[in-house]
DNA sequence: TGACAAAAGTTTCCCAGGAAACAAAACTAA
DNA sequence: TTAGTTTTGTTTCCTGGGAAACTTTTGTCA
């Protein structure tokens, strides 16, 4: 008989888990080097897009948007305001609420934010038929529904 | 005339990549929860992953399966070593060449965190059907391929 | 052989983001 | 009104991982 502990242990790729992060990963990491000539990050991008075309966004709408803690949020605000790119102002009748709007400089550089967004997707799902992009969206969609997904963290 | 700057800027919701950082984030997000009642991380699942049932993998091999710099992979390592759940020995004929190889605590554990992936994968994608998870599955390598992807970074 | 270059790993420094402590404001109830 | 509680936002501390400097070993070539 031999000594060999027979242990069974599911590879890595078998998992839809394992792939999705593998793909997600590439698609942020090179969208986030074409968002670097711009001096801007992917979170950067996110808090902005949220900010657009909108006067009355308050910072607990934005954290729900960005999935971040307060904190985090905070600082990310903090530093879009040192570039100038976003404002913070109270909310009418509170010196608690905060409501957040993009400066003319941010709303200048959002578009091009924007293609820069759109020919990321392009790059990575451009080649795929127009039925099979309309299908992984949708299903990553009814994942979302179907789990009742929120944005993490939820504090 | 209005003196409204009229630009357009996609949502960030028509991104496919978008959905998959979403769907993707929640998924390790939650198997990370699983693996803390083991003391462990993703990376770390990751790196004894690429261990389990082989004596010959070397530094270089477990950095590019991590996806990491050599610095971070060399830190996870020396975590695991804490542990004692992998063991670091120089090649035959080498001084230099680092091999890498499970403990016998290590070769235990595995094979329970290996069950919280199969679970964690059943529970967000158990309820599509078959044909769904393999779609999903293909189209996620075939995208790997198309792009021909590697693990980030690449230094 | 000996000097230089390349390769393998480690360590140091830095930044992003979570956790939680903190400050200030606003609401509640007496 | 004012004391306590809750809510909003900031700051501090800590951890994970990238960049790059550094050390040691190995390879090259003169």
């Amino acid at each position: 008989m031999s000594n060999t502990t027979l242990t069974t242990a599911s590879p890595l790729e078998t998992h839809i888990g394992f792939w999705l992060r593998f793909v997600s990963n590439q698609v942020s990491s090179r969208f986030q080097k074409l968002l670097e000539e711009h001096g801007t990050t992917v979170t950067e991008w996110v808090a902005m897009r949220t900010l657009y075309a909108r006067e009355d966004v308050t910072h607990a709408e934005l954290i729900n948007a960005l999935g971040m803690t307060k904190g985090a949020a905070s600082k990310i605000l903090s530093k879009l305001e040192g570039k100038a790119l976003i404002e913070r102002r109270f909310a009418e009748n509170s010196a608690k609420v905060q409501v957040l709007r993009l400066t003319e400089k941010g709303n200048a550089l959002l578009p091009v934010l924007a293609a820069l967004a759109d020919a990321n997707d392009a790059f990575f799902f451009g080649h795929l038929d127009e039925t099979q992009q309309q299908a992984l969206l949708t299903l990553m969609q009814e994942l979302v529904n179907y789990h009742q997904l929120q944005q993490l963290p939820l504090n």
